[in-house]
DNA sequence: TCGGTAATGAAAATCAATTTCATTTACTTT
DNA sequence: AAAGTAAATGAAATTGATTTTCATTACCGA
């Protein structure tokens, strides 16, 4: 059985795409902070440390990559940047979040409970769904005790 | 009882504010593109037929303004710009959006799907839910039809 | 009408993201 | 191992949306 490794590069080989230091310092970082939700610029900062001489533009280059090729997936939190994090295999659609509006948390929600909504939509609207995102705005638990 | 106008200027007057004629022009812009889904820049665009003299930084000052008193409601496509739409006083929280993958269209969903999402979050996560954003992407009735 | 505050327009500044381009790196073929 | 070729990189310039600055103008209450 290959290594989790073995088989991204596989993946990268496979559409003529190469595995590079950069690649993997990049992989690296956002594979450390599954729970931190990086943004493109705070990875850049994070990989930085190891390889400080990379290039803010290789990041942006690197994560779209991993993106396509569904390594990542991004999220957008409506502050003006993407971010990015490890795609689950087994997700057939992103996974949701909760964030809160006192501390800015973000809480990762993997239950996908809007199975019946696809086909809802799909009768009233006959809009065939593919993904979908959903964010939900609140107050976590440790800001509502004090 | 006072008018749809009247009742506008009376909560910007609340807040501090005046109802200018550029606040006028953007909100009869914001209110007669309902199903239109205008970036701040479209905004202006449509702004400027009437009014030619007005700043881009106005609009932008504007629908922000009409964001905080509740009288529009932003919504994200994730393709790098906020749009704006008029808000619904009678929905607890925003609508949703199917979002065309081919066309691009964005097809408005009213009806609240997530109500005992709200529940079941609090109890699973002890989170207080305050808003949420749903955004399905898909193909719509026309762009399967061929 | 006067005085003060809010609002405006134009231009400059910011900030994330993208593009350009010359150079470097890494596979593939000798 | 050396050469050839295409992919990848870093630095800098560019883009595009949004924000800020600042001098000027418009509005409201005394």
């Amino acid at each position: 059985m290959a290594s989790k490794e073995t088989e991204i590069i596989n993946t990268l080989q496979t559409g003529g795409y190469r595995f590079t230091k950069q690649r993997q310092a990049v992989l690296e970082v956002i594979s450390q902070n599954r729970e931190n939700h990086l943004s493109t610029g705070e990875i850049f900062g994070e990989v930085k440390k190891k390889y400080p001489q990379i290039g803010l533009a290789t990041v942006y280059r690197t994560v779209q990559l991993f993106e396509k090729i569904g390594l990542v997936q991004h999220i957008s939190l409506d502050d003006g940047r993407m971010r990015y994090q490890m795609a689950d295999p087994e997700e057939k659609h992103e996974h949701h979040h909760l964030i809160c509006e006192i501390c800015g948390e973000v809480i990762d929600v993997q239950e996908d409970m809007l199975e019946h909504l696809e086909q809802h939509v799909f009768l009233k609207k006959g809009f065939t769904v593919t993904n979908h995102r959903l964010t939900v705005f609140g107050i976590c638990k440790n800001c509502s005790n004090h």
